[in-house]
Order: C-alpha cells, then sequence, then structure tokens
DNA sequence: ATCCCGAGGG
DNA sequence: CCCTCTGGAT
C-alpha cells in the first residue's frame, strides 16, 4: 500500500511555506483546523514582521492575532506562537530543540506538530497523525482506534521507521486529492482494491 | 468532554 | 445551514 501511493504521489512533501525549524514550527501551529493553502498566506507576513523567535515573543498579541486571525482560532494560536517563541529564546538559547519530549514543552505544541519538525525540518522518524491521516488509516484497516497517539503507535508498528514521515504526507496528500472526509471519490481511486471502506461503500451504491 | 474560530464547499 | 480543515489546552 505504502508503495502504491508513493507511486501516486511520487513527490508528495510537507506543503507549508518555511524556511528553518522555528517557521515550520509556526507554521505548523497555525494549520490546526486549517487548510495549508490559508497558513501560506498568512506567514509571509507573520515572517516579514516578526523574523525570528526573540522578536515575536516579543509581540503585542493583538498585531499577532491581526495578521494570523484567518487561520482561524487566532486568539489561542496568537499566544501560542508568542508563548512558543518565548519557550524557545528563554529555555533554549534561541535554538529549536529536536527531541520529541522537549517539543512537547512548546506551548501549543503537541505530538503531532512535534513529529512535523522531527520529520520535516530535522530529517529524523516523525509518525504525524493529522486529521487526514486519522481518517484514512480508520478507512483502510490499518487501526481501529480514534485516539492519536494509539493511531501513531499502530502505524509505527506497521511501518519501518524511514518510513513515517513519507508516509504522514502520501496520506495528507490522498486525503486531499482523492479521499476528502465530505466526499471520497472511490470511482477515480487508484487504490480502491486495498481499501475495505471504499468496497464496502461502492457495493451499497 | 469542551472550547477555541475563520473560511470554503456542498 | 452543516461539515471540514496537517490540534492543543483546559
Amino acid at each position: 500500500m505504502y508503495d502504491r501511493l508513493c507511486a501516486l504521489y511520487p513527490d508528495a512533501r510537507c506543503a507549508l511555506d518555511h524556511q528553518g525549524p522555528w517557521q515550520l514550527l509556526c507554521a505548523t501551529i497555525l494549520s490546526a483546523q486549517c487548510t495549508d493553502v490559508r497558513v501560506n498566506q498568512v506567514t509571509p507576513q507573520l515572517f516579514a514582521r516578526w523574523p525570528g523567535p526573540a522578536e515575536l515573543a516579543a509581540a503585542a498579541q493583538e498585531e499577532v492575532e491581526e495578521v494570523i486571525k484567518s487561520a482561524g482560532f487566532f486568539r489561542e494560536k496568537a499566544k501560542s506562537l508568542i508563548g512558543m517563541s518565548d519557550d524557545i529564546a528563554r529555555r533554549f538559547g534561541g535554538e529549536v530543540p529536536g527531541a520529541m519530549e522537549e517539543l512537547t514543552t512548546l506551548r501549543g505544541v503537541g505530538r503531532k506538530t512535534a513529529n512535523v519538525i522531527i520529520g520535516v525540518a530535522f530529517g529524523g522518524a516523525g509518525m504525524v497523525v493529522d486529521t487526514h491521516v486519522r481518517r484514512l488509516s480508520n478507512l483502510l484497516g490499518w487501526t481501529g482506534e480514534q485516539d492519536p497517539e494509539k493511531i501513531e503507535r499502530d502505524l509505527m508498528a506497521l511501518h519501518p521507521p524511514e518510513r513515517w514521515t513519507h508516509l504522514g504526507h502520501v496520506l495528507i496528500h490522498h486525503g486531499r486529492n482523492l479521499c476528502p472526509a465530505r466526499k471520497p471519490r472511490c470511482a477515480e481511486c487508484p487504490v480502491l482494491d486495498l481499501c475495505p471502506a471504499g468496497a464496502a461503500r461502492t457495493q451499497d451504491a
């Protein structure tokens, strides 16, 4: 299945525009319950105005809110962006840490965001479980869990570490292109033969 | 379990 | 109108 998805999406990669770990951290925090397209619309202005953690840590919350407003959850996300930057400036000497236990101590950073940083910014093994990965993993029968951390564990057991990061990317890509939550296009799906949920659905119709 | 929240699609 | 979008804190 992994190979089939890779063949389908040969250049699937992180769709959040960024330069360096701190920018990716900001973009990923902003991506909660929001499309990556919209995140990429607000980050240029964010990074132009506050170029690094030291600057953003000192920003006025209302000004940050104004810039990121269209991404939704703007009050919480502004607090997280400022708090996370302050954490990095004070506790980590201005450098984004690379370990899960450190990353998740940052304001607004949970396992999903931490795994993005580990996998994409540092080239490590990060099994990202977002809304797409959760939905497709359940449809494909790879897990029966709903809790992201349990899904993470199931996926890590099914796939070798060197595939984790890219697996997340191809699943997210497939979720966007052909298998969105609202209206999966099973009739056009090239991997329908490997999808129990899709097979059942097409039989229904 | 609930709240945070704007924007786009059906 | 209702649901979903690369979740996390309380």
